[in-house]
DNA sequence: GGCATTTATATCGCGTGCGATATAATCGCA
DNA sequence: TGCGATTATATCGCACGCGATATAAATGCC
Protein backbone atom coordinates (compact mmCIF):
# COMPACT_ATOMS: atom_id res chain seq x y z
CA UNK A 1 0.00 0.00 0.00
CA UNK A 2 1.34 3.45 -0.55
CA UNK A 3 2.37 6.06 1.26
CA UNK A 4 -0.12 8.95 1.17
CA UNK A 5 1.61 11.85 -1.30
CA UNK A 6 0.31 14.34 0.75
CA UNK A 7 -1.12 14.57 4.05
CA UNK A 8 -2.84 18.39 3.25
CA UNK A 9 -6.12 18.21 1.64
CA UNK A 10 -6.59 21.32 -0.53
CA UNK A 11 -8.87 23.09 2.25
CA UNK A 12 -6.62 21.98 5.38
CA UNK A 13 -6.56 25.74 7.23
CA UNK A 14 -3.22 25.31 7.46
CA UNK A 15 -2.97 25.57 3.79
CA UNK A 16 -2.87 29.13 3.44
CA UNK A 17 -0.26 29.37 6.14
CA UNK A 18 1.91 27.70 3.47
CA UNK A 19 3.04 31.07 2.82
CA UNK A 20 7.07 29.73 1.80
CA UNK A 21 5.63 27.12 -0.91
CA UNK A 22 7.54 29.01 -3.13
CA UNK A 23 10.60 30.66 -0.81
CA UNK A 24 13.01 27.64 -1.71
CA UNK A 25 11.74 27.33 -5.42
CA UNK A 26 12.70 30.98 -6.13
CA UNK A 27 15.10 33.04 -6.30
CA UNK A 28 14.97 35.89 -3.55
CA UNK A 29 14.29 39.00 -6.29
CA UNK A 30 11.81 36.59 -7.72
CA UNK A 31 10.45 35.60 -4.53
CA UNK A 32 9.35 39.31 -4.12
CA UNK A 33 8.00 40.06 -7.32
CA UNK A 34 5.34 36.80 -6.52
CA UNK A 35 4.67 38.72 -3.16
CA UNK A 36 3.87 41.59 -5.19
CA UNK A 37 1.63 39.55 -7.80
CA UNK A 38 0.10 38.09 -5.31
CA UNK A 39 -0.55 40.68 -2.88
CA UNK A 40 -1.99 42.94 -5.61
CA UNK A 41 -4.49 40.44 -6.59
CA UNK A 42 -5.67 40.20 -3.00
CA UNK A 43 -5.75 43.45 -3.25
CA UNK A 44 -8.49 43.27 -6.15
CA UNK A 45 -10.64 41.26 -3.92
CA UNK A 46 -10.76 43.84 -1.06
CA UNK A 47 -11.55 46.30 -3.25
CA UNK A 48 -14.46 44.22 -5.66
CA UNK A 49 -17.40 44.60 -2.79
CA UNK A 50 -16.71 48.04 -2.04
CA UNK A 51 -16.29 49.43 -5.98
CA UNK A 52 -18.94 46.98 -7.42
CA UNK A 53 -22.15 49.37 -5.49
CA UNK A 54 -20.51 51.58 -7.67
CA UNK A 55 -20.65 49.99 -10.65
CA UNK A 56 -16.21 50.36 -11.28
CA UNK A 57 -14.10 47.88 -11.96
CA UNK A 58 -10.40 48.87 -10.19
CA UNK A 59 -8.52 50.74 -12.67
CA UNK A 60 -11.80 52.53 -13.48
CA UNK A 61 -11.41 53.99 -9.75
CA UNK A 62 -8.17 54.94 -9.97
CA UNK A 63 -9.21 57.13 -13.18
CA UNK A 64 -12.06 58.59 -11.46
CA UNK A 65 -9.58 59.21 -8.61
CA UNK A 66 -7.55 61.33 -11.22
CA UNK A 67 -10.16 63.42 -12.35
CA UNK A 68 -11.98 64.09 -8.95
CA UNK A 69 -8.64 65.37 -8.08
CA UNK A 70 -7.66 67.61 -11.75
CA UNK A 71 -10.60 66.96 -14.31
CA UNK A 72 -10.28 67.11 -18.28
CA UNK A 73 -6.95 64.84 -18.75
CA UNK A 74 -5.46 64.01 -21.55
CA UNK A 75 -5.51 60.15 -22.70
CA UNK A 76 -1.77 60.33 -22.24
CA UNK A 77 -2.04 62.55 -19.18
CA UNK A 78 -4.04 59.55 -17.54
CA UNK A 79 -2.04 56.76 -18.62
CA UNK A 80 1.50 58.48 -17.38
CA UNK A 81 0.22 58.75 -13.85
CA UNK A 82 -1.09 55.27 -14.27
CA UNK A 83 0.99 53.17 -15.72
CA UNK A 84 -0.78 52.48 -18.58
CA UNK A 85 -0.59 52.23 -22.21
CA UNK A 86 -3.34 53.74 -24.61
CA UNK A 87 -4.20 49.80 -25.85
CA UNK A 88 -5.37 49.50 -22.13
CA UNK A 89 -6.99 53.26 -21.41
CA UNK A 90 -8.90 53.61 -24.52
CA UNK A 91 -11.30 50.64 -24.30
CA UNK A 92 -11.52 51.41 -20.75
CA UNK A 93 -12.57 55.22 -20.74
CA UNK A 94 -15.10 53.76 -23.96
CA UNK A 95 -16.71 52.28 -21.13
CA UNK A 96 -16.80 54.52 -18.50
CA UNK A 97 -17.98 56.79 -21.38
CA UNK A 98 -20.64 54.04 -21.80
CA UNK A 99 -21.58 54.37 -18.12
CA UNK A 100 -21.82 57.79 -18.03
CA UNK A 101 -19.55 58.31 -15.68
CA UNK A 102 -16.76 60.62 -18.47
CA UNK A 103 -16.85 62.26 -21.97
CA UNK A 104 -14.16 61.68 -24.47
CA UNK A 105 -13.59 64.72 -26.49
CA UNK A 106 -11.10 65.32 -29.24
CA UNK A 107 -8.74 68.66 -27.81
CA UNK A 108 -9.61 70.85 -30.87
CA UNK A 109 -5.94 72.62 -30.29
CA UNK A 110 -4.43 69.45 -31.34
CA UNK A 111 -6.83 67.17 -32.69
CA UNK A 112 -4.32 63.97 -31.73
CA UNK A 113 -5.05 64.28 -27.84
CA UNK A 114 -8.72 63.23 -27.00
CA UNK A 115 -9.37 64.93 -23.43
CA UNK A 116 -11.31 62.72 -20.62
CA UNK A 117 -13.76 65.05 -18.40
CA UNK A 118 -16.44 64.24 -15.68
CA UNK A 119 -20.02 63.74 -16.20
CA UNK A 120 -21.98 65.26 -13.58
CA UNK A 121 -22.98 61.60 -13.10
CA UNK A 122 -18.77 60.45 -12.69
CA UNK A 123 -18.37 63.68 -9.94
CA UNK A 124 -21.24 62.22 -7.98
CA UNK A 125 -19.67 59.02 -7.47
CA UNK A 126 -16.93 60.74 -5.26
CA UNK A 127 -19.07 60.67 -2.02
CA UNK A 128 -20.13 57.18 -2.65
CA UNK A 129 -16.89 56.60 -3.09
CA UNK A 130 -15.79 58.11 0.43
CA UNK A 131 -16.13 54.94 2.36
CA UNK A 132 -13.52 53.28 0.49
CA UNK A 133 -10.22 54.28 2.11
CA UNK A 134 -11.35 53.53 5.30
CA UNK A 135 -12.12 49.85 3.83
CA UNK A 136 -9.10 49.20 3.06
CA UNK A 137 -7.31 50.26 5.94
CA UNK A 138 -9.30 48.00 8.00
CA UNK A 139 -8.36 45.20 5.46
CA UNK A 140 -4.44 45.68 5.38
CA UNK A 141 -4.19 45.92 9.13
CA UNK A 142 -1.41 48.14 8.65
CA UNK A 143 -0.25 51.67 10.90
CA UNK A 144 -0.27 54.69 8.78
CA UNK A 145 3.81 54.90 9.57
CA UNK A 146 3.99 50.96 8.48
CA UNK A 147 1.86 51.97 5.07
CA UNK A 148 3.83 54.77 4.26
CA UNK A 149 7.02 53.42 4.53
CA UNK A 150 5.90 50.08 3.19
CA UNK A 151 4.44 52.34 -0.04
CA UNK A 152 7.72 54.37 -0.45
CA UNK A 153 9.71 51.32 -0.52
CA UNK A 154 7.41 49.61 -3.47
CA UNK A 155 7.19 52.67 -5.36
CA UNK A 156 11.35 52.94 -4.83
CA UNK A 157 11.12 49.84 -6.55
CA UNK A 158 9.34 50.69 -9.48
CA UNK A 159 11.04 53.14 -10.24
CA UNK A 160 14.28 50.80 -10.36
CA UNK A 161 12.28 48.71 -12.39
CA UNK A 162 11.30 51.23 -14.80
CA UNK A 163 14.84 52.65 -15.36
CA UNK A 164 16.17 49.30 -16.41
CA UNK A 165 13.50 48.99 -18.82
CA UNK A 166 14.16 51.92 -20.11
CA UNK A 167 17.70 51.78 -20.12
CA UNK B 1 -3.91 84.42 -25.41
CA UNK B 2 -5.16 81.47 -22.74
CA UNK B 3 -2.31 80.21 -20.22
CA UNK B 4 -0.82 76.46 -21.01
CA UNK B 5 -3.17 74.39 -19.05
CA UNK B 6 -0.23 71.61 -18.60
CA UNK B 7 3.46 72.84 -18.43
CA UNK B 8 4.72 68.97 -19.07
CA UNK B 9 3.84 67.55 -22.14
CA UNK B 10 3.37 63.55 -22.07
CA UNK B 11 7.10 62.45 -22.72
CA UNK B 12 8.91 65.07 -20.60
CA UNK B 13 11.99 63.47 -18.72
CA UNK B 14 10.63 64.38 -15.27
CA UNK B 15 7.41 62.67 -16.14
CA UNK B 16 8.17 59.73 -14.68
CA UNK B 17 9.16 61.11 -11.83
CA UNK B 18 5.85 62.65 -11.54
CA UNK B 19 5.73 59.66 -9.10
CA UNK B 20 2.95 61.26 -6.26
CA UNK B 21 0.70 61.80 -8.69
CA UNK B 22 -1.68 59.97 -7.20
CA UNK B 23 -0.50 60.45 -3.85
CA UNK B 24 -2.75 63.68 -2.60
CA UNK B 25 -5.68 62.17 -3.78
CA UNK B 26 -5.84 58.41 -2.74
CA UNK B 27 -5.90 57.37 0.83
CA UNK B 28 -2.33 55.94 2.66
CA UNK B 29 -3.39 52.36 2.70
CA UNK B 30 -5.07 52.99 -1.14
CA UNK B 31 -1.94 55.01 -2.74
CA UNK B 32 0.37 51.77 -1.36
CA UNK B 33 -2.31 49.43 -2.95
CA UNK B 34 -2.04 51.33 -6.23
CA UNK B 35 1.93 51.11 -5.93
CA UNK B 36 1.79 47.33 -5.29
CA UNK B 37 -0.39 47.04 -8.81
CA UNK B 38 1.81 49.11 -10.61
CA UNK B 39 4.94 47.34 -9.27
CA UNK B 40 3.56 44.43 -10.32
CA UNK B 41 2.98 45.22 -13.78
CA UNK B 42 6.64 46.51 -13.73
CA UNK B 43 7.97 43.50 -13.05
CA UNK B 44 5.70 41.96 -15.89
CA UNK B 45 7.49 43.90 -18.03
CA UNK B 46 10.87 43.23 -16.76
CA UNK B 47 10.65 39.36 -16.97
CA UNK B 48 8.91 39.36 -20.23
CA UNK B 49 11.73 39.24 -22.88
CA UNK B 50 13.51 36.45 -19.92
CA UNK B 51 10.27 34.35 -20.93
CA UNK B 52 9.83 35.08 -24.15
CA UNK B 53 12.32 33.47 -25.11
CA UNK B 54 11.34 30.18 -23.54
CA UNK B 55 7.92 30.84 -24.61
CA UNK B 56 6.24 31.11 -21.48
CA UNK B 57 4.09 33.75 -19.42
CA UNK B 58 5.12 34.98 -15.82
CA UNK B 59 2.42 32.49 -14.51
CA UNK B 60 2.93 29.96 -16.28
CA UNK B 61 6.50 29.76 -14.81
CA UNK B 62 5.48 30.30 -11.68
CA UNK B 63 3.28 26.91 -12.36
CA UNK B 64 6.93 25.42 -14.15
CA UNK B 65 8.52 26.51 -10.46
CA UNK B 66 6.47 24.45 -8.94
CA UNK B 67 6.44 21.10 -10.69
CA UNK B 68 10.49 21.46 -11.17
CA UNK B 69 10.44 21.50 -7.01
CA UNK B 70 7.96 19.14 -6.58
CA UNK B 71 6.32 16.94 -10.18
CA UNK B 72 2.64 15.81 -10.23
CA UNK B 73 0.28 18.17 -8.40
CA UNK B 74 -3.13 18.55 -8.41
CA UNK B 75 -4.93 21.78 -9.98
CA UNK B 76 -5.89 22.65 -6.63
CA UNK B 77 -2.30 22.25 -5.30
CA UNK B 78 -0.60 24.55 -7.59
CA UNK B 79 -3.98 27.06 -7.11
CA UNK B 80 -3.50 26.75 -3.61
CA UNK B 81 0.28 28.31 -4.02
CA UNK B 82 -0.24 30.94 -6.73
CA UNK B 83 -3.19 31.62 -5.10
CA UNK B 84 -5.19 31.47 -8.32
CA UNK B 85 -8.62 30.08 -9.19
CA UNK B 86 -9.32 27.03 -11.46
CA UNK B 87 -11.27 29.19 -13.66
CA UNK B 88 -7.66 30.58 -14.36
CA UNK B 89 -5.44 27.54 -13.91
CA UNK B 90 -7.50 25.68 -16.10
CA UNK B 91 -7.39 27.20 -19.30
CA UNK B 92 -3.52 28.34 -18.17
CA UNK B 93 -2.72 24.35 -17.85
CA UNK B 94 -4.50 23.44 -21.09
CA UNK B 95 -2.35 25.63 -22.88
CA UNK B 96 0.99 25.03 -21.47
CA UNK B 97 -0.26 21.26 -22.13
CA UNK B 98 -0.58 22.52 -25.72
CA UNK B 99 2.63 23.62 -25.73
CA UNK B 100 4.13 20.52 -24.60
CA UNK B 101 5.43 21.41 -21.10
CA UNK B 102 2.94 19.14 -19.24
CA UNK B 103 0.75 16.81 -18.81
CA UNK B 104 -2.77 16.24 -17.21
CA UNK B 105 -4.63 13.40 -16.19
CA UNK B 106 -7.09 12.66 -13.63
CA UNK B 107 -6.07 10.99 -10.56
CA UNK B 108 -7.45 7.21 -11.23
CA UNK B 109 -7.64 7.31 -7.16
CA UNK B 110 -9.64 10.14 -7.01
CA UNK B 111 -11.21 11.30 -10.29
CA UNK B 112 -12.17 14.32 -9.25
CA UNK B 113 -8.68 15.67 -9.21
CA UNK B 114 -6.37 16.02 -12.13
CA UNK B 115 -2.65 15.39 -11.43
CA UNK B 116 -0.15 17.79 -13.33
CA UNK B 117 3.19 16.43 -14.55
CA UNK B 118 6.52 17.36 -16.60
CA UNK B 119 6.90 16.71 -19.73
CA UNK B 120 10.56 15.87 -20.70
CA UNK B 121 10.55 18.99 -22.53
CA UNK B 122 9.21 20.88 -19.42
CA UNK B 123 11.63 19.80 -17.36
CA UNK B 124 14.30 20.72 -19.51
CA UNK B 125 13.26 24.26 -19.54
CA UNK B 126 14.34 24.31 -16.13
CA UNK B 127 17.70 24.99 -17.41
CA UNK B 128 17.22 27.47 -19.88
CA UNK B 129 15.54 29.29 -16.92
CA UNK B 130 18.49 29.49 -14.85
CA UNK B 131 19.17 33.17 -15.76
CA UNK B 132 16.54 34.39 -14.74
CA UNK B 133 16.39 35.15 -11.07
CA UNK B 134 19.85 37.08 -11.83
CA UNK B 135 18.06 39.33 -14.35
CA UNK B 136 15.42 40.17 -11.76
CA UNK B 137 18.07 40.37 -9.67
CA UNK B 138 19.74 43.00 -11.65
CA UNK B 139 16.18 44.89 -12.25
CA UNK B 140 14.98 45.37 -8.97
CA UNK B 141 18.72 46.87 -7.49
CA UNK B 142 17.40 46.11 -4.03
CA UNK B 143 20.41 43.80 -1.31
CA UNK B 144 19.35 40.66 -0.44
CA UNK B 145 18.01 42.02 2.73
CA UNK B 146 16.21 44.47 1.41
CA UNK B 147 14.47 41.73 -0.85
CA UNK B 148 13.97 40.13 2.08
CA UNK B 149 12.34 42.34 4.26
CA UNK B 150 10.51 43.55 1.55
CA UNK B 151 9.20 40.12 0.50
CA UNK B 152 8.40 39.25 4.45
CA UNK B 153 6.30 42.32 4.48
CA UNK B 154 3.99 42.44 1.49
CA UNK B 155 3.85 38.62 2.12
CA UNK B 156 2.50 39.31 5.34
CA UNK B 157 0.07 42.35 4.30
CA UNK B 158 -1.20 39.74 2.17
CA UNK B 159 -2.04 37.42 4.85
CA UNK B 160 -3.67 40.02 6.45
CA UNK B 161 -5.95 40.81 3.47
CA UNK B 162 -6.39 36.68 2.99
CA UNK B 163 -7.73 37.15 6.76
CA UNK B 164 -10.09 39.94 6.34
CA UNK B 165 -11.85 38.28 2.86
CA UNK B 166 -12.03 35.30 4.80
CA UNK B 167 -13.23 36.38 8.41
C1' DG C 1 -27.21 1.09 0.70
C1' DG C 2 -29.03 5.40 -0.72
C1' DC C 3 -29.30 10.19 -1.06
C1' DA C 4 -27.99 14.99 0.22
C1' DT C 5 -23.77 17.44 0.76
C1' DT C 6 -19.24 18.59 -0.19
C1' DT C 7 -15.23 18.75 -3.13
C1' DA C 8 -12.41 19.28 -7.54
C1' DT C 9 -12.30 20.83 -11.86
C1' DA C 10 -14.25 22.95 -15.98
C1' DT C 11 -16.90 26.50 -18.61
C1' DC C 12 -18.52 31.10 -19.60
C1' DG C 13 -18.57 36.06 -19.88
C1' DC C 14 -16.32 40.15 -18.88
C1' DG C 15 -12.70 43.45 -17.99
C1' DT C 16 -8.15 44.21 -17.94
C1' DG C 17 -3.06 44.68 -19.75
C1' DC C 18 0.08 44.70 -23.36
C1' DG C 19 2.90 44.41 -27.78
C1' DA C 20 2.44 45.20 -32.52
C1' DT C 21 0.48 47.84 -35.70
C1' DA C 22 -2.44 51.50 -37.93
C1' DT C 23 -3.95 56.23 -38.52
C1' DA C 24 -4.08 60.91 -38.14
C1' DA C 25 -2.21 65.25 -36.55
C1' DT C 26 1.69 68.03 -35.44
C1' DC C 27 6.46 69.25 -35.56
C1' DG C 28 11.00 70.17 -37.35
C1' DC C 29 13.99 71.46 -40.40
C1' DA C 30 16.10 72.10 -44.92
C1' DT D 1 6.76 75.59 -47.77
C1' DG D 2 6.97 70.87 -47.92
C1' DC D 3 7.87 66.44 -46.38
C1' DG D 4 9.96 63.07 -43.26
C1' DA D 5 9.97 62.29 -38.25
C1' DT D 6 7.51 62.36 -34.07
C1' DT D 7 3.45 62.16 -31.21
C1' DA D 8 -1.31 60.74 -29.58
C1' DT D 9 -4.74 57.63 -29.81
C1' DA D 10 -7.01 53.57 -31.56
C1' DT D 11 -7.35 48.64 -33.04
C1' DC D 12 -6.29 43.81 -32.82
C1' DG D 13 -5.05 39.42 -30.92
C1' DC D 14 -3.77 37.02 -26.98
C1' DA D 15 -3.32 35.64 -22.13
C1' DC D 16 -4.71 36.33 -17.81
C1' DG D 17 -7.94 36.54 -13.49
C1' DC D 18 -12.18 36.04 -11.45
C1' DG D 19 -17.19 35.32 -10.10
C1' DA D 20 -20.99 32.57 -11.26
C1' DT D 21 -22.32 28.42 -12.62
C1' DA D 22 -22.14 23.50 -14.19
C1' DT D 23 -20.71 18.73 -13.74
C1' DA D 24 -19.01 14.76 -11.88
C1' DA D 25 -16.91 12.24 -8.16
C1' DA D 26 -16.41 11.32 -3.37
C1' DT D 27 -18.15 11.73 1.31
C1' DG D 28 -21.22 11.46 5.12
C1' DC D 29 -25.02 10.42 7.48
C1' DC D 30 -29.29 7.89 8.42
Amino acid sequence: MPAPKDLRTRKDPGAAADTAAMDHALGRDEFLCFALYSTSHAFGRVYKPLLDPLGLTYPQYLVLVLLWDHDDQTVGNLGDKLFLESSTLTPLLKRMEAAGHVTRRRDPADERQVRVRLTPAGRALRSKAARIPRGIAEASGLSLDDARRLQAEITALRTSLDRHLAG
